[in-house]
DNA sequence: TATATAGTTGAACAACTGTTCAAAAGGTGG
DNA sequence: CCACCTTTTGAACAGTTGTTCAACTATATA
């Protein structure tokens, strides 16, 4: 036998990822992810290491996750610039819905951890640069198929996008009222050409 | 005798907003605050009470100064759209200079402690909206002058403004490259009337 | 100078932190 | 059924956390 495991590895990144973008990395001590993902504490520190190391692993799967999501719109939709619209209006939901404070995990651990310059906050950084990069390549996309002006620079315009949706989570704690939300989004929106009534 | 406190209060609180802004709640340990104000801990508990406490005096004591450097903008440019623009570039400039991290504090505050629904983060939201509402006010008058169009949503882009400099702010801890960033922010401004050549 | 009062000090506390490790349990191959 | 190796367990450790408090010091009034 090699692997004789009783958890479900994934299942329990899943699970810790949930509990780390709500509560933060020093706001959620071991014995918390201990009690979420049902393991003690010598399991946990065999299968990933330390803390920091678990962190990790969250980040990479909830970068991916974010991934997935944008290429699930791709395969979706025909149109690259429907796709960041829809993504964009998508983020905005998700962050309505659900008890935890749902901006991007990722900004959150800059935010966090950005100004001892720890680690986990340049891999964030990064995984933010590679999301910035997706983004990028469908704007390159978009131009391609003559969608956006000649002369548009695609990746400050992916940069833009960012800072909006960025921007938009950040904004969507502090508005309760739908209203000013959608308005908010539609502002958002309209860096990207208008989209045709559907 | 009234008072024979020997340090400064202002000073002391306005050394622990800079660590606190720095490090975060949690980030920041009541030794660090001890060594950086240079004072005992009985001192600090007795004229601070707890560590919330003494975090929620920094919060107003930031809140304050921002709302200061508003109204001194206000005193030497008399349109307020060039409030408003002057504010964010200043804001821009501010979170580039310097070691910390210098996302708004305000919004530091709500993501590390927003999602346990902690009483500073509902301060600190209401922080914001004050913030928001001298936008909302500025861009009221520059309305009532004629620089808006007659039917503008001032409270509504009040809001985008806002979150075009959260989003700002954010995204200029992770573009060190000067160039992009001067792009974003000339697009976050274009979101105002267009501003004469000087 | 004596007394009262306010402020300061730093050692100490209990609770919590991330982490370790010897012992127990579990499952596999002979 | 046995020995073997891997995984799990939970008690324990050392360090840190926020906070307290009796003793000490300094000042102001009489």
């Amino acid at each position: 036998m090699v692997n004789s495991v009783k958890f479900d590895r994934q299942q329990v990144i899943a699970n810790a990822t949930t509990l780390f973008w709500a509560r933060g990395f020093k706001g959620c001590s071991m014995r918390d992810v201990q009690q979420a993902v049902n393991l003690r504490p010598g399991s946990l520190y065999a299968s990933f290491g330390d803390k920091e190391n678990l962190y990790r692993e969250a980040l990479l799967h909830y970068a991916a996750a974010g991934q997935a999501s944008l290429q699930a719109l791709e395969q979706q939709l025909a149109c690259p610039l429907a796709v960041l619209r829809q993504f964009m209006r998508q983020a905005l939901a998700n962050s309505l819905t659900g008890q935890p404070d749902k901006v991007c995990m990722l900004v959150k651990t800059v935010t966090e951890l950005g100004a001892e310059q720890h680690p986990l906050a340049s891999l964030a950084r990064e995984l933010l640069q590679q999301m910035a990069a997706q983004f990028t390549r469908l704007l390159a996309q978009a131009k391609q198929a003559g969608l956006l002006a000649a002369d548009t620079d695609v990746a400050a315009l992916a940069s833009f996008y960012q800072m909006q949706l960025i921007g938009l989570k950040s904004v969507a704690r502090l508005q309760p009222e739908p209203a000013v939300l959608d308005c908010l989004l539609q502002q958002a929106l309209a860096i990207l050409p208008a989209e045709k009534a559907h």
